[in-house]
DNA sequence: ATACGTCGTTCCAACCGTCGGAACGACAGG
DNA sequence: CCTGTCGTTCCGACGGTTGGAACGACGTAT
């Protein structure tokens, strides 16, 4: 079993978290089905299935298909990675506020080192309106969310994140190191970040405004989430100041 | 490795999972505490909590002192084990004005099979409290919220939960099944569950109410939590009328 | 200053747990 | 009736996993 160099890990324990992970995204979901997404062997998939349901994670959701699901014990552990504090809850209220002014839909995005986990959402009343899953993972450099938060870190780190690699996901995103600092200073200056070339997924354009903690380092960003059939630059100044407004209350109650 | 019969696990797996939970209860957690509480050997815990990183679980949160901690992955996980649905952001408002009106803690529970995850708490401004780690499982027949569930679940679903055990948590747990019947009747009766002796944790009474969904099958508890030293019987009614008022409220949010 | 305990980290050979192909009965659809 | 797919079970060979041992660094008590 070769993998790319400098890996180390279990195997059997990695496939074992690979399953789970497909088990979370994809439930109620079979062995067959499983066995194909993660091209892993039936009977493997079958034998790491009973294991997690022997930690507790997993159990059949459906027993006459046999469809396996998600217990509650992932709602613990992600609580304690969310930390009790609770940033999430404190910024729902704010959030649907923002949605209300705006009637776009807003995203609250966590940073998680670099890069971005979508944590909550609130919809607007549009007919068109963009999707992504709650708990996706976002690139730190190819959102507007996550380029407000660059634009409150100190430069050391943004070049932290440049050197880490600027993957591209549209033929739009800001591969380009100097393009992104160039980017970086824009958001600077004005105070939220403005993604309208749909640097991450197609056709969704955003702006963001990062949410502080009370030293000002920035952990989580509101993003509005906007078709770019419906977005027009000109109302970005007027949707980049509810969201900056909407931050700011958030960062204001975390102390 | 010998273990209980009947077991079939894939064991560096569960091993690996073991770690991720301990260092989710203990984070920020070094090495060596970790193979002390897990009882495993120093390098084969460092070998997992390497699988854990590669597999984008844990990272080293302070690097000069080795001390690990959760990555956000997890919250994305326990946000599709909650359901997006959303039945905890839904009860939130209830849970605050619940806990406003009744000056105590009050819990959200959430069912899975035959237990419950605490996964919601909203204070109230008493000196002395009660206080349960978000995330901990509690037994659904040992606490005022499971046994408002149970008391909304046809007699057999009950009879299951007897068959599976009725593990003791204190010496006043109930772990008869007569008398477990007779307190489900007594709370069919009432509409809400009075734990006001202690069943699970020492010290800690309980009135608990059921949520339920559209069709009336319980998902959900809340438990006004109160210290035994404070907790009067005669309050109990009023109490009770207020806590299935708000679990009403919100089960009537959920269509 | 010295000795001691604990920390995190690395290495490696023997062992035994894991792997996955193969085969099973059940089921649904053509 | 046949075919494709489902979930499940079995078992021998293979190699991934195990954990004791040893390392240097650090902090503390002697």
């Amino acid at each position: 079993m070769s993998r790319a160099a400098g890996e180390t890990g279990v195997q059997s324990a990695l496939s074992t978290l690979r399953i789970l992970e497909e088990v979370a995204r994809r439930q109620p979901v079979g062995v067959s089905e499983l066995a194909r997404v993660a091209e892993m062997p039936k009977s493997s998939v079958q034998r790491y299935l009973a294991t997690l349901q022997q930690a507790g994670w997993l159990r059949i959701v459906d027993p006459e298909r046999a469809r396996w699901g998600l217990t509650a014990k992932p709602i613990g552990i992600g609580l304690r990675a969310a930390g009790e504090g609770g940033l999430r809850e404190a910024a729902l209220p704010a959030m649907r506020a923002l949605s209300r002014e705006t009637d776009e839909t807003v995203h609250l995005a966590m940073r998680d080192e670099n890069s971005l986990v979508i944590v909550a959402r609130r919809d607007g009343t549009q007919t068109v309106r963009t999707y992504v899953e709650l708990g996706t993972v976002a690139p730190i450099h190819g959102t507007a969310s996550g380029l407000s938060i660059l634009a409150k870190l100190p430069d050391a780190e943004v070049e932290a994140v440049i050197a880490a690699g600027l993957a591209s996901h549209t033929d739009s995103t800001i591969v380009d190191a100097d393009a992104l600092r160039a980017e970086v200073a824009a958001t600077r200056d004005r105070g939220y970040a403005v993604n309208a070339a749909s640097w991450w997924r197609p056709h969704v354009a955003a702006i963001g405004a990062a949410i502080t903690d009370s030293i000002g380092r920035p952990l989580a960003a509101f993003a509005l989430s906007i078709p770019t059939v419906r977005f027009d630059s000109a109302d970005a100044p007027r949707l980049g100041a509810l969201a900056v407004a909407a931050a700011d209350q958030v960062s204001d109650l975390l102390d």
